[in-house]
DNA sequence: CGATTAATTGACAAAACTCAATACGAGTGG
DNA sequence: CCACTCGTATTGAGTTTTGTCAATTAATCG
């Protein structure tokens, strides 16, 4: 059977500070663990122990109400350095969506590591930072945008998150996106086929978007 | 004219992470300046110069659209640090709700002496930290919960950041509110007047609520 | 190739929004 | 001190967007 890869096994790259951020870290974590389809990484409420870094595959980081309620904080994909929190207990859980390599190390030692180094404790503390600017960033979206803004700004960002140029290979379910971007699996799948209507995306299968029409998108979802 | 304060010049203290995190870090912070009401401390897009923390009064930390849609994506109040991002450029906008006094320091000095000690450098991530967590807890809100509970988890927010237990004095307008939670201003308002109708709250002006059944509130809010 | 799971589509309902009217309150001037 | 004005909040009526529930279609996996 193929695995299922989002991208290739890319080498660590920050996606918004330009490059460079992860190589030093990269140093400080441990070996890397392969975690299944659909695997809980971490759960909500248990207590932190280690920091995470996505090597292959994708990870979400969820929340879910008693009643069933699920919104996904974000997505980890290759690159991205997860878990990376001050507080004592994950008030999300991490589950990997597909079959993903991870690299994990105790938080303690990481930590210390960090701190005995400036240079490194400024760069734990700007990846911080990243995370705080796409949460910013994603809560604006979820407060102000209509479902065809989130839809389109979710192909752009898999695009760019992924290094996709056009052809987007989503690593997630319909019910993923719908809960990342606070809507339903119903409207999720109807946005898309309006998009697919006006000629911005096709969807030659459920996991691939292909980009047709970039700067329409980009229009769409300009905030 | 008597000026309006939200709460006593509170002495600093961390909301989430329990006391003792900001004593340390205010010794870094310069002089204070006061800020009118509305007024600018700086804008959308402007580049990051600067390292904030709010004595008195209160700030919206907020973002526009070109059509004029708003989120605002925190509010700080007293003892909270503010405008501490990785980032080169300021992708939201801060401005003062009410005179508000608010001490500053260039962020290049401010970062060089955190990175110096280990002890600071911890603070100043688990402060940017505890923002992340803040804006995941708001973007879960955003995501999945209906206006009463939005509305009834803020005035339990608001209640606990500003220590007023039981009688809230939020220094924000309606407006703010809604662009807080992604609300309409008259939606925010048809629900301040059902919780009151069920006697959770009381209004007795424009800028107080009174909490009148706390647990109901909470089960409400509850995520 | 059939069974199972996931995605799409359709019809209808509900939550929140829009636009308009009204009420309230703070501040101002007579 | 009272009346007037202006900004803000509330309330109401009707619309829109998105959600819900059900049926159908498309992939995937034995």
């Amino acid at each position: 059977m193929l695995q299922w890869r989002t991208g290739a096994t890319a080498p660590f790259r920050s996606s918004e500070s330009g490059g460079g951020l992860l190589p030093d870290v990269a140093k400080l974590m441990g070996a890397s663990v392969e975690f299944n389809r659909d695997s809980e990484i971490f759960e909500q409420n248990a207590s932190v122990t280690s920091v995470y870094a996505v090597v292959s595959g994708s990870v979400r980081f969820s929340r879910l109400m008693q009643d069933g309620r699920r919104q996904i904080g974000a997505f980890y994909l290759p690159g991205d350095l997860f878990g990376l929190e001050s507080e004592d207990r994950h008030s999300f859980a991490a589950e990997s969506i597909v079959n993903s390599r991870i690299k994990m190390t105790k938080r303690g030692s990481f930590l210390e590591a960090a701190w005995s180094e400036p240079a490194l404790a400024k760069k734990i503390w700007a990846e911080t930072s990243v995370h705080l600017h796409r949460a910013q960033e994603h809560m604006f979206r979820l407060g102000r945008t209509t479902a065809e803004e989130r839809v389109a700004a979710f192909v752009l960002e898999m695009d760019w998150r992924l290094r996709s140029s056009g052809l987007v290979a989503l690593p997630m379910p319909r019910r993923d996106i719908a809960d990342y971007l606070g809507l339903t699996i119903e409207t999720v799948s109807r946005i898309f086929t309006l998009l697919k209507r006006q000629e911005l995306i096709s969807i030659p299968d459920w996991r691939h978007i292909a980009i047709r029409n970039r700067s329409a998108l980009q229009q769409m979802s300009d905030c």
